[in-house]
RNA sequence: GUCCCCAUCGUCUAGUGGCCUAGGACACGGGCCUUUCACGCCUGUAACCGGGGUUCGACUCCCCGUGGGGACGCCA
């Protein structure tokens, strides 16, 4: 079954909501370790819960594979779809007295569960159903025999070997009364079948592991490898929820990260590789491995990810941060078309920005008719004195030629101006970067005036100086 | 309650018995640069959970404790 030792992963999410900030890690490390060892990444959709599965999430879940790039090779396979292949395992198991017919009822085993815990016992199945040779019937589930005596070892590519005691595993339910199989049975049968040859999850499954081998076992299959990643905690050392903030991954697309930043800042929680913090995907499939993850779980923290946010912003060619800007000036009413002015825009924006988001709302004076102009801004800065060096430095730009209007020539005049009047540069670019963009805070002038183009600063610093009259800055 | 996992700056981590006076990154403080805000550069504060061993020598190995996390479903 496995193609001559090439490693095989699978990412296998259940769709019951949206990929979320752990999931899309374990789909990473999965992705990652693939590619690693120019191996093969399955995508498997775990539908076997009837009342949670949703289709919405199924797609929810691809979309934020893709944003993230983790390109699956095959797949995705939906369990649902592939309900004959446990029946028939099932059957053979019960057919080899490994697994028997059980025909308790789920509040009666309810009742027991609480009461062990409430006595301080660990609640396990009690085996009412064990020797009883029952056939199959409409209610009837289907139980795995654990054998209940020796141990079984977990050899974890992190943990290193996790040894359980058998007595500690009861005889699990891997078929359900409506013929859907559980999560445990499903996923045995799921990566024997599908040649899996090293899974990573999270550390939450750490504790089911020795029933799937018992199971692998059982059914005869080869037992794979495992790698069992710690958990992703929130600021207070919880496990990572809603509550903590921004848990899905396409919020944050919506809240203006790139998907290279996202993917940076996950690998890193867990994973290290010296002192290197920046990695390009070219890098981390060169230098992913299992070695190099921690055993202990991770605080997300939103701060590291806003600056490699940035740092990818930086980094980021104008022509596609143009592109991703976009929709985001769409979103503020500016339809912007003009890839060559927006490229231009970006890049003056550039490294500025912590999201594209940030980036958008920034900008948005290039692209409005008229200048919303904040008022503190104003009564600061486009009052008395400097009213009239905006007024006088606009007639300066305006007699400025045509291929004198560059960055440098701006600053010139810019600074001739300081000079002659006699006053610091700051106070000549204050009151302009106010007439110009509204507010004080906004990229470089020169940057600005040159994006803007020479008509519209000549416009807007008139518009200013009008609009200063008329609310009686003068 | 039982079982399992884990434990280095606030956070992510480097460290695999002497290289550690414990390194890097985020965040934070100070400074430089500067036409605003940023970027950038320099710089500072800040950690080996506790107790026992083992060893000539422990952040590193072992045990116990404490703390945190996870699991105990006809959820995954």
């Amino acid at each position: 079954m496995s193609e001559n030792g090439r490693i095989i992963t699978r990412f296998a999410p259940s769709p019951t909501g949206f990929l979320h900030i752990g999931g899309a890690r374990t789909a990473l490390f999965n992705f990652l370790y693939a590619r690693r060892h120019d191996g093969k990444f399955i995508l498997r959709i775990e539908d076997t819960d009837q009342l949670r599965s949703t289709d919405e999430s199924t797609k929810a879940i691809l979309d934020a594979m893709t944003w993230l790039g983790l390109n699956w090779d095959a797949g995705p396979f939906f369990q649902t779809q592939r309900l004959e292949i446990y029946r028939e395992t099932a059957k053979k198991l019960v057919a080899a007295g490994k697994a028997y017919y059980c025909v308790c009822q789920p509040e009666e085993l309810e009742k027991k569960r609480k009461q062990a815990l409430a006595e301080g016992r660990k609640p396990k199945y009690d085996g009412a159903c064990r020797d009883k040779s029952l056939t199959a019937t409409p209610d009837a589930v289907i139980r795995f025999r654990c054998p209940g005596i020796g141990a079984t070892v977990v050899g974890d590519m992190i943990k290193g070997p996790v040894t359980f005691n058998n007595e500690e595993l009861d005889d699990l339910v891997i078929m359900r009364q409506d013929g859907h199989p559980t999560y445990n049975f499903a996923v045995v049968v799921d990566d024997a079948e599908m040649a899996i040859t090293d899974v990573i999850r999270g550390d939450d499954h750490l504790n089911n592991t020795p029933r799937q081998i018992l199971l692998y076992e059982a059914l005869g299959y080869a037992v794979p490898r495992f790698a069992h990643v710690p958990m992703i905690l929130g600021a207070d050392k919880a496990r990572l929820s809603k509550r903590h903030g921004a848990t899905s991954v396409m919020a944050y697309q919506e809240m203006g990260y790139l998907p290279e930043a996202l993917v940076n800042y996950l690998v890193r929680l867990g994973w290290s590789h010296g002192d290197q913090e920046i990695f390009s995907l070219a890098e981390l499939i060169a230098f992913f491995d299992l070695e190099s993850v921690g055993k202990a779980p991770a605080v997300f923290n939103p701060e590291k990810l806003l600056w490699l946010n940035q740092h990818y912003i930086k980094e980021c060619p104008p022509e596609k941060l143009a592109e991703l800007v976009i929709p985001f000036w769409k979103e503020l009413g500016h339809e912007v078309t003009d890839r060559r002015l927006a490229a231009q825009v970006v890049t003056d924006l550039r490294e500025r920005a912590k999201t594209i988001k940030e980036m958008a709302a920034g900008s948005a004076f290039y692209f409005v008719n008229d200048v919303a102009f904040d008022e503190a801004a104003v009564k600061k800065f486009l009052n008395g004195d400097h009213i009239a060096t905006a007024e006088a430095s606009g007639l300066l730009f305006a007699s400025l030629a045509e291929e004198n209007y560059t960055k440098e020539g701006i600053e010139n005049v810019l600074r001739e101006f300081a000079v002659r009047t006699g006053k610091k540069l700051k106070d000549v670019a204050q009151p302009l970067r106010v007439a110009l963009t509204g507010t004080t805070v906004s990229p470089p002038l020169d940057s600005v005036m040159t994006t803007l183009g020479k008509q519209k600063v000549i416009e807007r610093i008139q518009k200013a100086v009008e609009y200063a009259k008329r609310v009686g800055q003068v």
